[in-house]
RNA sequence: GGCCCCUUCGUCUAGUGGCCUAGGACGCCUGGUUCUCAGCCAGGUAACACGGGUUCGACUCCCGUAGGGGCUACCA
């Protein structure tokens, strides 16, 4: 037991987009090779942007990724609730303390006169911070204006003076706490702020290390001030670089970053993901890339992450995508190809109407050949007795015609139900010498497949039905 | 505007003062695999943001500048 407690803090105000899952990711991995724990806690103190459905597909995608959780508001834990909703009377209890202990007051300020405030500040160059108006207000005066049924928010008082802390990933890190002002930790309806409800909670299920985004890291000094309020030791910071998408803007969710729920629909491996946003921030040291979530479980190390922000490239996810299929056995291919035409309904009726084990013969001559499961359906349109030809182009040079008899002859020469012999059918086309090399092929592939492209004929012949064979050769006599 | 963070090939990165005429991967290009695409194999293309220091020596340390990002909310 390392005694690694460490805590993954969605906000269920939007679906889990990539830099989300990093962070996620991180949390995990670190959890997983320091033999510690993650704790899932849903942060909803925004009632109004925050949704249960988004709470609900956030665990799904989560457990789609393969990250694992001891405690949560799914499995519960001996630290819940996990959802901040459920524990306001933490943190309004915290919040009373404080202002018994004089560490924090109400402010009647409404939100014009902060505006004017900050605007001000801002005015002479001077940063917007709130000018602790309020933190004089005797006793009698607050009295006098909450009988007068004004609503207060909650400010904590920051005093001036240097605060520096170790960020794990990046170092000394240093702020002048003069320039932050007193913030509000308890809004006027009683909801606590982030920054209370994230303290109190941290606290009270014994986080250790804190690891989330880059855009925590001016927010950590106030919560380090919290920490400290409460009468705890903080816990470690690791802040993790922001992902960016291409061309360098920050992929946020309104730029059309695609969530883990995409990720899945176009078929990709949930353990390419993990690799590939592994690989983004992070590398091993020697030149490794290709990863199982367990060997990332092993070999993950916080301090081998950058400082740097990294732009998200699909091309690379597509090529780990494609490392991570070949390396599946037959029977694993297969299985996760069936289950994904079936769950996105992408299962074409003919391909249903098929003998299992033909099918299973069909999905693998595409194992070494796509990206993602997404790609096999159309791959899958060679096999189909109601595609369109595609390529019909390729059949219009001068042999075919000759080419198109000596199929046909070929394959009525077959029984019926007996398919082509490749070795066979090649032997006879040879023979006739009508053409030769991509002159001969092109237009038997096209002329059986209706495609221009695809595996290789040897590996199709023999699982495409000889009756649709000729089905097709006829529709090409005809046009 | 203020504060904070970041800066090696187009992209992800290795690199912690000499091993760097900077390594790997994706992408791209070329050739091979005597049917296509893909895959695979071989080869190629391409980077230390800039300017000052420190040092015998700087991609590596320090200081500036520039660029990018974050925060500046009673959002998280």
């Amino acid at each position: 037991m390392s005694g690694v407690r460490v805590r993954f803090a969605p906000s269920p105000t939007g679906y889990l987009h990539i830099g989300n899952v990093r962070t996620a990711l991180f949390n995990h991995l670190f959890a997983a090779c320091s033999g510690g724990e993650l704790i899932l806690r849903i942060e909803n103190t925004d009632r109004e942007r925050s949704k249960s459905e988004y709470a609900e597909q956030i665990l799904n995608d989560l457990r789609w990724l393969g990250i694992r959780w001891q405690e949560g508001p799914d499995i519960g834990g001996p630290y819940g609730p996990y959802r901040q909703s459920e524990r306001m009377q933490h943190y309004r209890e915290t919040a009373e303390k404080f202002i018994r202990e004089g560490k924090a007051y109400y402010c009647f300020c409404s939100q014009e006169e902060l505006e004017t405030i900050k605007r001000a500040a801002q005015a002479k160059g001077l940063p917007p911070k709130y000018n602790g108006r309020c933190r004089k207000l005797s006793r009698e005066e607050v009295e006098q204006k909450r009988a007068l049924g004004l609503k207060p928010s909650l400010r904590f008082k920051v005093e001036e003076g240097f605060l520096e802390f170790e960020d794990i990933i990046r170092g000394p890190v240093r702020f002048d706490m003069g320039l932050f002002g007193d913030f509000v930790i308890l809004r006027p309806d009683g909801v606590p702020t982030f920054h209370l409800a994230v303290c109190v909670d941290d606290v009270l299920m014994r986080i250790t290390h804190v690891i989330r985004g880059e855009d925590h890291l001016p927010n950590t000094p106030r919560h380090i001030l919290l920490f400290r309020a409460l009468g705890e030791a903080p816990p470690r910071f690791a802040h993790v670089s922001l992902i960016m998408g291409k061309g360098g803007e920050p992929l946020s969710k309104r730029l059309g970053a695609m969530s883990v729920e995409e990720y899945r629909k176009t078929g990709y491996l949930p353990e390419a993901v993990d690799n590939y946003i592994a690989l983004l921030g992070w590398a091993p040291g020697d030149n490794r890339e290709i990863f199982s979530l367990a060997e990332l479980e092993k070999v993950f190390s916080l301090s081998r992450v950058g400082k740097s922000p990294a732009v998200f490239d699909k091309e690379k996810l597509d090529w780990l995508s494609g490392e991570h299929i070949r390396a599946l056995s037959h029977e694993a291919f297969v299985e996760k190809a069936c289950d994904y035409l079936v769950s996105e309904g992408l299962m074409p009726a003919f391909a249903r109407a098929l003998p299992q084990n033909r099918l299973h013969e069909i999905l693998l001559i595409f194992k070494d050949n796509i990206l993602h499961f997404d790609a096999l359906r159309d791959r899958l349109e060679i096999f189909n007795p109601e595609a369109e030809n595609q390529d019909a182009e390729m059949l219009r040079a001068p042999q075919v015609p000759g080419i198109l008899k000596i199929l046909e002859e070929y394959f009525l020469s077959l029984a019926p139900g007996e398919n082509a012999d490749y070795e066979a059918l090649n032997q006879k086309l040879k023979a006739a010498a009508v053409a030769k090399g991509k002159e001969l092929f092109m237009p038997v592939r096209v002329a059986l497949t209706f495609r221009a492209h695809g595996p290789e004929l040897k590996k199709i012949l023999p699982l495409l039905a000889r009756e649709l064979c000729l089905e097709r050769i006829k529709k090409m006599k005809v046009a």
